[in-house]
DNA sequence: CTGGCTGCAAATCTTTTGCATCCTG
DNA sequence: CAGGATGCAAAAGATTTGCAGCCAG
C-alpha cells in the first residue's frame, strides 16, 4: 500500500493488514475484533502484536481510541472530530455528524484542546423491536 | 442517616460508608478509591463489596457511572445532567456545569435519552508547570 | 546488518462470581 | 427468621510486559 510509506512505521504484513482492516471501518472495533478479523489472514498473530500495531498508529494519528465502552477499548480510524451516538440496548455505535464549537466560558482554568459528545439512545432496530 | 431509609436498600454500615463517603464527592473516584477510604473505617470490608454496593447505588439511581477513564470505571454521585473537563495530563476530572440541549437532527432514527460531553484538555495547574 | 517488530507466555489490573456466613428489617 | 448483604478466594477479561528470534529498510 503507497499511502502508508511514509508514515514512520515499518510497513510489516501485520501492520498492513490492520490498516486495511480499518480503513473505511465504521464499526468501533475492540482489540479483539481486530485481532479475529486479522487472525484470518496471519492465523499466527498475537494478540500483543495487535496492541502494540494499535500504540504506534495511535502515535502515529492514524488511528483514535474510545473509551465509551465500559468493558474494553474501541478504536476508530477517523481521527477527525465528530461525535457519537450509543445504543443503550445493542450497545452500537454509530459516528454522528454535527458541527459544533462552544467556546467554553472559562472554566477553572482548562485550555481545551478536544471535545467528544457521547448521545445515549435507542437505535432504531432496538425501539422497533419493543427492546 | 435518616434521608437514606426510603431508598429501599438494607442500610448497612458498609452502605452507610459509602454513600457517605461519595455523599457531595466532587472526585470521581474508582471503586479501588472508594475501597480504600471505607476500609480506614471498616478494615475488613472487601473490595468485591465496594462493587456490589456500587451496582446496587446505580440501580438506585445514586450514582452514576463514568466511562471518561480508560483504565478503570469511576463514580459519581452527582446524578444530575452535567458534563466533564479531563485533563490529558494529569487525569484529574472536574465537573462543568453548562446548559446544553441541542435539538438532534433525525440521526439514524435514534432516540436520545442522554448526553454527556467530554472537554479534554489541560488543566490550570499543568498548564503553569509547563507539563 | 541492526533496530524495530513479532509471537509467545506470563504477569498485572480491574471486575465478576460462587459460596458459606451474617445481620437488617 | 428469611432473604438480602458481606467477605473471601478464585475466576474471568482486557491489557501489558519480558524476551528471544525475525525481518524491513
Amino acid at each position: 500500500m503507497e499511502k502508508y510509506k511514509n508514515i514512520g512505521l515499518k510497513l510489516t504484513p501485520q501492520r498492513l493488514a490492520v490498516l486495511q482492516y480499518l480503513e473505511g471501518n465504521k464499526s468501533h472495533p475492540s482489540a479483539e475484533d481486530i485481532y479475529r478479523a486479522v487472525k484470518r489472514r496471519f492465523p499466527t498473530i498475537s494478540i500483543a502484536t495487535i496492541y502494540n500495531i494499535l500504540e504506534s498508529l495511535k502515535e502515529k494519528g492514524l488511528v483514535q481510541e474510545l473509551n465509551i465502552d465500559p468493558y474494553k477499548k474501541r478504536f476508530d480510524p477517523d481521527t477527525t472530530s465528530h461525535h457519537h451516538l450509543i445504543c443503550t440496548k445493542c450497545g452500537r455505535i454509530v459516528d454522528i455528524e454535527m458541527d459544533f464549537n462552544p467556546s467554553l466560558p472559562e472554566n477553572e482554568g482548562f485550555r481545551v484542546e478536544r471535545i467528544h459528545m457521547e448521545f445515549y439512545g435507542v437505535c432504531k432496530d432496538c425501539s422497533s423491536k419493543g427492546k
